[in-house]
DNA sequence: CAAAATAGTTAGTCATGCCTAAATTCGACG
DNA sequence: CGTCGAATTTAGGCATGACTAACTATTTTG
């Protein structure tokens, strides 16, 4: 066991902390203190000073001017965080109308209100899905989760076939654009063509086609049928 | 027009704070500091402070020593409080599984993080409804409510029959004893006997007769059948 | 390899919102 | 009408979490 009995509840501030301290560190290597400050939108001092009081709850361990590492506690912490976000995105768009561009600004807010109960009912009531409307997978209340890995849309091959499962902007005018153009989680594209030097990439939805520029299209995450 | 354009947003604690005084100034009058600080559980100290925040904002008059009455600034700011708590219990009851003797803690919290385009959608979904599961009335979203005056069960004489509208209490405890009582908004009893001196009331809902004290009929409140 | 540029930390300030202790005001009552 | 007690306010302190300005460590580069 790792401490952590009937603590205090964190603040919303602690909470936003160690979810971007989680989000930056994907590759494992520590995470520096401008890098939280622009995700954030803070300044580098806001940021050393929350570091001091996160490390002394041993939320993080902190080695100065080289970044920081979330702890297990940290880590759960943040987890936590995740899954609460994501399953208040689902929910919202599943049963309140949200568009998948405007659920991320309401998330970031009631992630810290939603108790745990609450949040319990809120994933039963979706049946405990595992991924949210972006495709993005929600952990189980023990903080595991399945990442796996997708091809961007712009590694598949003219002429083959793919289904989207993600998509890796949160910009709402990127959200709004794919959408319209049906680039949506669960949606199945021809790939036609690809021009070269980075140029744009032509597709097939259903009937129609579409161009799609190549920085978007990298941002569109895909699955190649199995082949058997 | 009074001002309020483009304040930047209240604190969870100036929100509680207008609501707790709007509540207290029921009978119009001042409402005093130690008032303010029982109903929040805060010190007395602690109230002055924050009166004096609250009145260079213009969102209530104090007069010192005397109480504080709100402002229309301050009274439109703690009617869309009741709005959203009451919406948000609504919501909580009626569409994720929450009993009324727990939604107030979830609803005190989630009041204040919700955006005004969710609680709209919420109160769609719920049909705009005008009284929440206690039978509270529901603001308005311009602040407008139908204040009802309703007869306590106390009040109505033997052999008469009443409709529950309402109930008075806050506490869990007495909430779940009225419930598993059937003693719930929306309910007919008919009342059976008085006995005197502030004695318990024998009341007959549906098939069974019960016997309620005094003090608790005296928190159930009906409307006795129209008379033509 | 030293100087310049960049990144990070420290120092000092501020608003919010809570606290306790001390001072003040008000109203009641003798 | 003065005194006593309750209510209220003032004074002073503290944690949180932000900021800017100044300093320091690290990295890059001529
Ligand atoms: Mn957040
Ligand atoms: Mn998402
Ligand atoms: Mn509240
Ligand atoms: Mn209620």
């Amino acid at each position: 066991m790792t401490a952590q009995l009937a603590s205090e509840p964190l603040t919303r501030s602690v909470e936003d902390y160690l979810k971007a301290i989680y989000r930056l560190s994907a590759e494992g290597a520590p995470v520096s203190t401008s890098d939280i400050a622009d995700l954030l939108g803070l300044s580098a001092p806001s940021v050393s000073g929350m570091i001091r009081r996160l490390s002394e709850q041993d939320l993080l361990e902190h080695a100065p001017y080289r970044g920081v590492l979330l702890t297990a506690a940290g880590r759960r912490v943040a987890l936590r965080m995740v899954r609460r976000h994501r399953l208040i995105e689902a929910y919202l768009v599943k049963f309140l109308g949200y568009s998948w561009d405007t659920v991320h600004d309401e998330a970031e807010r009631l992630e810290h209100a939603v108790s745990e109960g609450l949040i319990e009912r809120m994933a039963e009531a979706l049946g405990n899905p595992r991924f949210d409307p972006h495709g993005d997978p929600i952990p189980d209340s023990n903080g595991a989760m399945d990442e796996l890995v997708y091809t961007p849309l712009t590694d598949i091959p003219a002429g083959e076939t793919a289904e989207i499962r993600r998509v890796d902007t949160g910009q709402a005018e990127r959200l709004r654009y794919l959408e319209q153009a049906g680039l949506t989680p669960g949606t199945r594209v021809a790939v036609r063509r690809h021009e070269p030097f980075h140029g744009p990439i032509t597709i097939a939805i259903g009937a129609g086609e579409r161009v799609i520029g190549h920085e978007l299209a990298r941002q569109v995450l895909c699955v190649r049928p199995e082949i058997r």
